[in-house]
DNA sequence: TGGAAAACATGACAATTATCATAGGGATTA
DNA sequence: TAATCCCTATGATAATTGTCATGTTTTCCA
């Protein structure tokens, strides 16, 4: 089997690596590690030492973190071309979130060692990443304001358009990506059975088509209306 | 009046400033302005193109965001030493937040194209900065997992012990910074009312003691166990 | 392929939180 | 100093959401 190169990757585009030049691609090409990810299964843990960052060439990814109260909160979905693990470049910090494959993934894995040299000398590289986390801080901003104030139906339903426009559909309208209701709910952060009962509600108003974990929006003004 | 110099100022300790080289500072010197905001007035709004960032030299500051159904949230509070704004400098995109001042304060602004230009030739000074977004990251993550899991007095419980470790205490043991009941229901994302009672139930549990809108925390065990 | 385990579903009820109404207290201003 | 406004406070009630219990369906794997 031939490991891809770097410098030919289309998946660089979509994120912080396009701002490397040629050389320092294939440099990088020589020491990453490419790696196929089963869903369910573990890319790492909360608390767990990375040491470099992952890129998502595809699949998707949910990165959660445990509560308290012993439930795991998705704090967001890694998909396709995004970068996990930014923040152990710069930081000596252990992870804070639990990365999960939800459906089977391949990520190149590139040693921290190995970018850090380019953070240094590359400054649109920087540049780059900064304006990536700065999108990422105003996301997050974005979300701690809808936990706060929107109601678990409004959000359920934020999460199904997200997903709508998001995923792939298939010739039904069908999103391709597929969630347990146990995700549902740990994205909205509110009980499985609440997350079941409302989406359960939504088919029954025809809001939404589910075909076992398979979901559709039917009505999309009519979900945009929810409160 | 003399304009203090950034190269002397004890503030820049705090912040990505520090990785600056002393000829940078004494550049930003010439160009930054310098501002006292009274409690209550607005700093910048969302929305407006604020084009570089601020350096708290006193005072506090609460970041909001409007949300859907009317309220204010505030995502987080800014304290002397922190730059607010950092985002400007990366995207030219507007801010997502308003500041406002909740007490009186003195901020310098340093306007984007200053410091621009050293993000591109001073590569700790980003690397510095890329430091900040991460921890600021991690913090957005931690409150979304809060506000998603936590109830609304555990996360009010929480809000006091921030308050209380990070600002001055009085001789009475009472935090320098006050808030309004309103501040601490947009602080934790609930009513008004909501706040206001379980303040109200804190202080007959003898959690906390309150003279107007003066708090100090009583009993720090008990307040840890408030679920 | 059969059986166990996991995921889904729904009812009943409890707990939490929001909303509306009302009123007192303290600061500000005419 | 009185009038006004805003903040605080509290009761009553409604709406939302969580928890527990139980049954059904689906998935998985030995």
């Amino acid at each position: 089997m031939t490991m891809s190169k770097c410098d030919q990757c289309i998946i660089k585009q979509f994120n912080s690596l396009r701002a490397l030049e040629k050389d320092d691609l294939i440099r990088i090409s020589g020491c990453k590690t490419s790696k196929y990810i089963k869903k369910g299964e573990v890319l790492f843990k909360e608390g767990d030492n990375i040491n470099g960052v992952y890129c998502v060439k595809s699949g998707v990814c949910k990165m959660s973190k445990l509560s308290a109260n012993g439930k795991d909160q998705i704090v967001k979905l890694v998909v396709r071309g995004d970068l996990i693990g930014q923040r152990s470049l710069v930081t000596d910090e252990v992870s804070n979130l639990t990365a999960i494959a939800v459906n089977e993934m391949e990520v190149c894995f590139i040693p921290k060692n190995e970018v850090l040299h380019d953070l240094a000398k590359n400054a649109s590289f920087s540049l780059d990443m900064l304006q990536d986390m700065g999108r990422e801080l105003r996301v997050a901003d974005n979300i701690i304001v809808d936990m706060a104030q929107k109601s678990v139906k409004r959000r359920l339903a934020d999460v199904l358009t997200y997903l709508h426009e998001t995923f792939d559909k298939d010739e039904d309208g069908y999103v391709s990506v597929v969630l347990s209701r146990e995700d549902y709910a740990s994205l909205v952060g509110t009980a499985t059975e609440s997350a079941i009962r409302i989406l359960s509600q939504f088919k029954k108003e025809g809001l939404i088509a589910t075909t076992g974990k398979h979901v559709k929006i039917v009505d999309f003004d009519g979900l945009r209306r929810v409160e």
